[in-house]
DNA sequence: AGCTCGGATGAAAACGTTTACGTTCGGCTC
DNA sequence: GAGCCGAACGTAAACGTTTTCATCCGAGCT
């Protein structure tokens, strides 16, 4: 169907090896040779057909991202990281999403092998047995927001614990005490360190208030229901550390709803800074996380070790520091209370 | 480096064309022998070498997307759609984002070739011309959001130009006249239709009223540069209706900081319905344009055309309706006004 | 017993490139 | 003018699969 290399020589009237010459480096070639194959290239149309090429040069110029999902901001913002890095490299990207279960997430993997140069594992699958049985053998690979217990594999991820930790720390300086916490999907290991780091700070920092945690998913409408049940509460708290940003604005809303002020009855905090926190009213104090570096320096580990360079040195783990945003949402100046 | 069929097929003493079947359909092959050499496969953790495999089945398992940007609601939600769309029918995705010029976008064309098996373009450069000269030929492709002189490929687009009417239409049945607009992207060829149904609608239905057009180019921040011309001018327009939410969310924050009352001042639309647009306050009336659904319905179209079942009738040139979202941003009962 | 038929298997071609290796040829040195 | 060297070019191997084709073998039939 497609034009290949042979029909440019054919009309070329040379081998394909000089086309192949011609079009690449161009050295080997009398410069006369090389304008009729480029001119006879160009007018048939003539393109690699890049599973043939990469086949033989074992280089795809593509790298995979391995992602639980695309949706929401986090994602957007994560693959916008390593797209941005990945074109100074002059490589493609392909990426596979939503693997429900492990074996759609091997699936992935196996279906990677050969097409790329390297693998960016996102997934709450990627315990170190699992990539252990279904990495492809050789293939670079860095790993984003994974648990590892041991350090096979580079990995990045969002200091999660250092995040959580300057929020409470925040909210208890601020003045408050009943600081409950929202959760996130039960599995999801970014949400046990910052729940973690909730718990761990509240108790060396205010020893004589208790952790209060609500369940969520992630999504706004869950932080909308803990939002009711917290306004229920005897006695009330006074301020609510959700997991991440959609459930806080959920919670908000619920706040409002029950004729409370923000931050004056409740003070609000999420963590992901979204683009969203800063519009909402009041604007939400929450957790910068620097996604797109997250996902730039990824690929960059990743490069790394595409180009051979391993040092010798252990596959390094990458902390990205998370920086809190103060906003109104939590700015209420009172001094202390019970 | 990675271990081959021939690696499998030595260890469990067959052919290479014994491993395949095996490995496949499993026709052709006695149930021992497969079984054998699944372990064999299992054991060695061989995964078939993708590039390989697709330049002999012509297949590739995987559809290309080249995309202006990833940044954003709007693409995010695209890719999204995409995305679910594919992973139904088994497929991975290629992406390629953010040519700013031609050149990039050809060079990106051109390295899908051989890797693809079919392409989705949405690009400002996609001009007739320029699809003819840089697609690799006889590539499955549907496009998206561009304009075409000629229906030489399939397409789907937003109606953006029904979506700017409404608008345009409500703000004008709710009593405001002197609206003005804000644009996007010069090239931009959505914008182009937003501003021309605006420019349309607003001399039929409301004769006397002349067109106010400010510059803006998508960002939140164009939005308050021309929030704050807004606020100044003699007479100062009662509504204003842009190009997309982002801005509108920026002129929001212009209009409050000059001390004037959304709606009752001035009223302000947006267009795309980002998720945000229900959180700010008050909420933005905008037009969804059901973005995912966009990205769904042209990776169905592009299926039709990889399996084959062209009917002969000329590509389809599709329109995805655009919903007015009517929200406090511009419900302001008020009557009549000069 | 001889024959045919069909299923399992292996050898080899094919996919479209790149590249190692020969071959040719022109020009240079003596 | 013979010999040599290097540049230009072609031939063919290689990459890892799938698939066609031929071969082999055992079972069933007459």
């Amino acid at each position: 169907m497609g034009v290949t290399i042979k029909d440019v020589a054919r009309e070329a009237k040379v081998s394909v090896a000089s086309v192949s010459r011609a079009l690449n480096g161009g050295s080997g070639v009398t410069a006369e040779t090389m304008e009729r194959v480029r001119e006879v290239a160009a007018r048939l149309r003539y393109i690699p057909h890049g599973a043939a090429r990469s086949l033989i040069t074992r280089r795809t110029h593509t790298i995979g991202a391995l992602l639980p999902d695309l949706y929401g901001e986090f994602f957007s913002e994560l693959i916008r990281g390593i797209d941005l890095a990945a074109r100074t490299h002059g490589l493609q990207l392909l990426v596979s999403s939503s693997h429900d279960g492990a074996a759609e997430a091997a699936t992935a993997m196996h279906a990677m092998q050969g097409r790329v140069d390297g693998l960016l594992v996102m997934s709450p699958h990627a315990d170190a047995a699992f990539l252990r049985q279904n990495l492809p053998v050789g293939l670079p690979t860095v790993l984003m927001n994974t648990v590892l217990d041991r350090d096979d594999y580079p990995a990045l991820s969002v200091d999660n614990g250092g995040g959580a930790r300057l929020v409470v720390e925040h909210l208890i300086d601020a003045g408050y005490r009943r600081i409950a916490f929202i959760q996130g999907p039960a599995k999801n290991h970014d949400v046990a360190e910052r729940e973690q780091a909730y718990r761990d700070t509240l108790a060396k920092r205010a020893p004589g208030s208790e952790a209060i945690v609500l369940p969520g998913d992630f999504n706004e409408e869950s932080g909308y229901r803990a939002g009711r049940q917290l306004v229920a509460m005897h006695p009330r708290p006074d301020a609510v550390f959700a997991a991440n940003d959609m459930m806080a604005i959920g919670c908000m809303a619920a706040i409002r709803e029950a004729g409370l002020r923000i931050p004056e009855d409740i003070a609000v905090a999420g963590f992901d800074d979204v683009p969203m926190a800063r519009y909402v009213s009041p604007a939400l104090t929450t957790v910068g996380v620097r996604i797109a570096e997250l996902g730039k320096a990824a690929l960059e580990q990743l490069m790394t070790q595409i180009e051979g360079r391993h040092d010798g040195t252990p596959p390094a783990h990458i902390r990205m520091p998370a920086d809190l945003m103060i906003r109104a949402s939590s700015t209420n100046e009172r001094s202390r209370k019970t």
